[in-house]
DNA sequence: TGCATTAATAGAAATGGTTTCTATTTACAT
DNA sequence: ATGTAAATAGAAACCATTTCTATTAATGCA
């Protein structure tokens, strides 16, 4: 695993440093999405000295690359997470738990074809996402109201 | 059309102040999305004395009561759009010179159906957008190249 | 293995879009 | 007209994110 992540930032033309692979490791074996700050935090665990700055600039990195993937979170602020699903798909993320589960439906593709054909532009990104309350999450609010 | 957004407002139990029609004024007459401070910048030529935390409060009163939209800009900032089209749809926008277009073209409600059964979770809400270069951007920049 | 090159980093500082706060004004129901 | 609750101006604060610079570390090659 530690040669796939090396692999991969070598891909990327990203030197394989130790707080870069920590990085990745902590996103990893996370469930839910981070904050900057939350993956700086845990980081700190394993480092005597670590700059915050160096985790923007690690996570926006990987996301440029696609390692990992961010969270178009409502309120705006930078979330990541590390997703195995190396196809294209998108995301349903719980504003409980920050729990992200996979939408392996994608019908972006139909309506790419579409806004091509029929507004004749380029289309560069697109951002799918579904925000919610995960199963776990609608179940504990259901018995607290119990 | 001033009846029109009274009407609006007083639904949403808003109070018609001159401002807040003015506001609605401006992005009404505009085809691109516009930031807080470029509302504001434009509402000043109406009024002498007008604060920038008015333009933001009323631009996330008048977005969450669904008469204008939010757009989900890659650089995370704040972006407000009118739109005349009644329906739940979505927005493909210039990301060169802000243009907006309609995307009636809207396969969310299969989505949701298959996230509400496979996954089990509640959806609150959802985005969908397409960022890309308009026809007329590409047609500049094909001409500057050329 | 040593060296040159270039990227990566720490730490401090700045940034600036956005929000909060409070006194004052305004809309509007009665 | 009058009372009340919402809306506002202006100043100030906020704080997540970015920039800056000197230092350190990774990598490719001799
Ligand atoms: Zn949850
Ligand atoms: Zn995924
Ligand atoms: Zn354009
Ligand atoms: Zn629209």
């Amino acid at each position: 695993m530690l040669r796939d992540f090396q692999t991969v930032l070598k891909k990327l033309h990203l030197k394989v440093t130790p707080k870069r692979l920590a990085i990745l490791e902590i996103l990893k074996n996370e469930s839910v999405y981070l904050s900057p700050e939350e993956v700086w935090r845990k980081l700190r665990k394993q480092f005597s000295r670590v700059g915050l700055p160096t985790v923007y600039r690690n996570l926006e990195e990987l996301a440029q690359g696609d390692v990992i993937s961010k969270v178009t979170h409502p309120n705006r602020q930078l979330y990541y997470y590390f997703c195995l699903n190396p196809s294209h798909h998108h995301h349903f993320i719980c504003l409980s738990c920050r729990t992200v589960e996979d939408i392996d439906f994608c019908m972006f593709r139909e309506l790419e074809k579409r806004v091509k054909q029929e507004l004749k532009g380029r289309v560069v990104s697109h951002i799918l996402q579904v925000n919610g309350l995960c199963k776990k999450c609608l179940k504990k609010d259901g018995e607290s109201h119990a």
